[in-house]
DNA sequence: GTAGTTTTGTACGTGACGTCCAATCGCACA
DNA sequence: TGTGCGATTGGACGTCACGTACAAAACTAC
């Protein structure tokens, strides 16, 4: 309900009615509805974490790790759609219930760091600034993320993934001879 | 008002006293506050569309002009911080009273997808889908931007954005031999 | 069965929204 | 200078949702 209409639109009553859940009993354990959004979206926020946390814990190089984030990522963002757009809507706003910024920073762009870091590392990546690269595969990741949400899965989470991934680790420009 | 309190937030009252335009007065020009804040997103939209194209009328490649749309692209998050968080928050939104995602995929994707192709073309961006480009490219903007009006300018603008375009250009495949 | 906590229905006060309307203002035109 | 018309504004009002208060009921543990 907070996905489709947002905080302010969303009625306490309804969502009472929708729930189940009698109003004076939602007002004895949340002080007001932005505070049910909020504990909505730390929870989503908790099981991204360890999603993500998850997939960074696979051993591999740093490139197989990086992968295997932006591909969990994207199947989780693919998987919670309206969530995750509410997330990052509600992100940034001045003053937000739940820290969401920190969050997102540890829970998506740390292991994502990490893993460019340990790329770096073993060879497997070429990575000057981690801050700037961490930057631009959150953004790819993200931003293919929405596409899918919005268009529907037409196609597959994990093709469309392997594409973007070809993209940002190959980059853009032609190389003669290089294989894609 | 908008960006720091959103929209459920901002006191009607509070705007009149704040812009000196009586209350009544907003009401017989906008049938209610969130028309205010469409109004105010669909300019900025606005104007990041013709800054944009802009810059894309600048001839050169496909390459010189995607990294002068990112850059420019860049400029503008910088410069409207507030205002463009609150665009991309307010995308996706289910009932949204302007089109935003049309108008961003207009203003953006439409301009970078050129590039591309162009870039595709004259031989100087190596690019298999460029839908899947594109995102790529307009997520690492919209990250970098946030990043950048998160941490204010503590590094300039545009060197951020050649950082970043390094990124996206180059790839994180380590190839041997090969210049940055 | 008794004490304490949780759950729930209901009534109420409050604040903001948006409407209505009448008075005033500004401006073009005869 | 007057006159008509739309724009502008102040102020009062109805409505709706929020959040609070409170007491009754249900539940739990001992």
């Amino acid at each position: 309900m907070f996905a489709d209409h947002g905080l302010e639109a969303t009625r306490i009553d309804e969502l009472a009615k929708v729930t189940g859940i009698p109003r004076a009993t939602l007002y004895y354990y949340f002080p007001g509805k932005e505070y049910i959004l909020a504990h909505l979206l730390a929870r989503t926020l908790a099981q991204m974490t360890s999603a993500l946390d998850t997939a960074a814990a696979v051993p591999g190089t740093g490139l197989q790790r990086l992968e295997r984030l932006a591909t969990e990522h994207l199947r989780f963002i693919a998987t919670h759609g309206p969530t995750y757009r509410l997330l990052f809507a509600e992100l940034g706003r001045a003053a937000s219930l739940v820290d969401i910024a920190a969050g997102v920073d540890q829970a998506i762009l740390a292991p994502v760091r990490a893993a460019l870091r340990d790329g770096a590392r073993d060879g497997s990546l070429r990575v000057d600034d981690v801050g700037v690269a961490a930057a631009v595969v959150y953004g790819a990741v993200l931003v293919t993320g929405m596409e899918l949400v919005f268009a529907g899965a037409e196609q597959t989470v994990d093709d469309r993934a392997n594409r973007m991934l070809a993209v940002v680790l190959g980059g853009l420009i032609p190389v003669p001879g290089r294989r894609r």
